[in-house]
DNA sequence: CATATATGCAACTAAAAGGTTGCGCGTAGC
DNA sequence: GCTACGCGCAACCTTTTAGTTGCATATATG
């Protein structure tokens, strides 16, 4: 049956996975991302460097995003590093993952059911 | 490198993927993402019966499903069935997996540069 | 020390999102 | 043919969200 036996710590609740869907559903803060990844870490000045909005707006998306727990923030004398998370990407992923395999076997149960007719 | 040759017909574009994350991102729908796929199917109307919210409330969360592509809509009759649709939630799976590739491999790039200092 | 730079906090605005009520219309079914 | 049921459309309300501006505070640095 090929199941794959995935670790306690990889459980993610209801209300974490809205937060991070929430955090993700946005273009900006994906954009964020992608530019936090690609960079190795970065500040929220930097960031609005690139942007065309605010360092204001950008505080604020990677507040959401750490708090959705996408993103770290460590500071280091004046200025504050954001770092990606993956592993809460990965939760992201895993949560797809059993939702899209319910799915699946709830239609292949009913098109077998239709079957036997 | 246990590279996994993926089928393009498994791409999604930036727009679909924060469509879908963005409905997913609501628990109203995430739970009636939960209940059709139970019931195998279900109808606006039976959907409001078990909410606390109106069958309108429930119309207008299923059509932005249906928009970011989670769900199908047919009609029969004087009803409108609505099927859950895994292959999308698939291509959301798909999307974080490799997202948070990256995110993985370039931390890891900057942890042994780091190194070898 | 003085200045420049990066962050933090608060108030405010505009638009989008979730929800409601009311009503008109097609389709079943007796 | 009449009635009931499920659906579609539109207007409206309220809260959230993305963004702004303005100012205060802390830390480097010449």
């Amino acid at each position: 049956m090929n199941v794959v036996v995935a670790d306690n710590r990889d459980q993610i609740d209801n209300g974490q996975i809205g937060e991070a869907l929430a955090a993700l559903a946005d273009l900006t803060r994906r954009q964020l991302l992608d530019q936090i990844a690609a960079a190795g870490g970065a500040t929220a000045t930097r960031l609005a460097g690139g942007m065309p909005i605010t360092r204001q707006a950008v505080v604020k998306h990677l507040s959401v995003l750490t708090q959705a727990g996408l993103v770290t923030a460590q500071r280091q004398g004046r200025e504050v590093r954001y770092a990606v998370q993956p592993s809460r990407l990965r939760q992201v992923e895993q949560w797809a993952a059993r939702a899209a395999e319910q799915w699946e076997s709830r239609l292949d149960a009913i098109k077998h059911i239709a079957e036997r007719e």
